[in-house]
DNA sequence: AATGGTCGCAACCGCAGCAGC
DNA sequence: GGCTGCTGCGGTTGCGACCAT
């Protein structure tokens, strides 16, 4: 027996409001406030759902909210608070008057998200994807690799669909990147690689290329010498003697995988923040085995990121802006 | 002009947390 | 402690507007 609806769905009317239904909802809620939604509807002369009242009035009748374009500095802060905070839309709309969790997380997912992607930067964990791949390639070992995939897939779907459709280029697994994939830190420059159309010489692409092709590789190779065990018996199964996965994120030294491995937006705050404070020290911790310079810092209101020789400033006009 | 695809916003859905009983 | 109802939240969907072909 599930709970009760919140409302006779057969009785109650849907879709888009019409200005005599706000008028009304307005007017009650101006004289009696918004206590016990339930009874509003009805008490407002209203065939809607209570739920569906206060999602129209918190969302858009109240008096207090925005209507207008989202400005640069309010950009800023969603992208700044989103890169601790993750998917926390009530949490980062209350650091802007007048706009609602609805209006943050649309911007988010119809303006923000794709403009990050397109400046190559991961809006999941705030990292330029170069720096990701590039971690892919060269920091893990193959007993890491069926998570890899994981990682890899869920961190970079989204972009790499964008990408591939947008610029049509044919996504295939080249047996180039295979045999490439066999011999770790020796991820692909792209001087390094023939294209079949030049005019789509996308270094970041060609990374991503890489990274999935590298992982799949090592994801079957692990696949067929463990017998076909799923990604989550590798967390305490004997194929890890050499490596324990699970350890690998509770580690206190951290690890760089620990943000990719959240599962796109369901990331917590909590473990966003704890995220942040081991990938400042494991990034350090990176650069010293990988020689590559990777610096994680913020500046008052800015988070530049550092890595191969490219600065990402949130904190510029246009929002991340390559600053080298 | 017609059609199909994309975008952006508003609204809905389901779940979790909380309080009252 | 368990049940019930309310509210808040985040993810998803529906649909109109706009754009390209």
């Amino acid at each position: 027996m599930g709970r009760i609806p919140c409302c006779e769905k057969d009785n109650v009317k849907r879709g888009q409001w019409t200005p005599e239904e706000d008028h009304k909802l307005s007017s009650y809620i101006a004289q009696h406030g918004t206590r016990n939604w339930r009874l509003i509807p009805k008490h407002a002369g209203l065939h809607r759902c209570g739920k569906s009242c206060r999602l129209r009035w918190t969302n858009y009748l109240r008096p207090d909210l925005k209507h207008g374009q989202f400005s640069e500095a309010e950009e800023q802060i969603i992208v700044t608070l989103h890169s601790v905070l993750g998917n926390r839309w009530s949490v980062i709309a209350a650091q802007l008057p007048g706009r609602t969790d609805n209006d943050v997380k649309n911007h988010w997912n119809t303006k923000l998200r794709k403009k990050l992607s397109g400046m190559g930067i991961d809006p999941v964990t705030h990292k330029p994807f170069s720096h990701l791949i590039s971690e892919i390639a060269t920091t893990l070992s193959p007993p890491q690799a069926p998570h890899l995939a994981e990682a890899a897939l869920g961190c970079f779907k989204d972009e790499m669909l964008h990408l591939l459709t947008k610029k049509r280029i044919g996504f295939q697994f080249h047996q180039q990147f295979v045999n490439m994939a066999s011999t770790p830190n020796n991820a692909p420059s792209t001087s390094h690689v023939k294209h079949e159309d030049n005019s789509y010489k996308d270094d970041t692409i060609e990374k991503i290329k890489y990274g999935l092709s590298r992982a799949i590789k090592e994801s079957d190779k692990n696949w067929v010498t463990s017998g076909g065990a799923t990604s989550s018996h590798f967390h305490d199964n004997g194929g890890f003697n050499n490596y324990n996965f699970a350890n690998l994120l509770n580690d206190e030294e951290g690890s760089p995988w620990n943000q990719s491995l959240c599962s796109g937006s369901t990331c917590t705050a909590g473990g966003e923040l704890q995220h942040q404070q081991q990938n400042k020290k494991s990034s350090n911790e990176n650069c010293e085995d990988s020689g590559k310079e990777i610096v994680v810092t913020r500046n008052g209101s800015s988070t530049m990121f550092n890595s191969d020789c490219v600065l990402w400033d949130i904190s510029s006009d246009d929002l991340m802006n390559t600053m080298v």
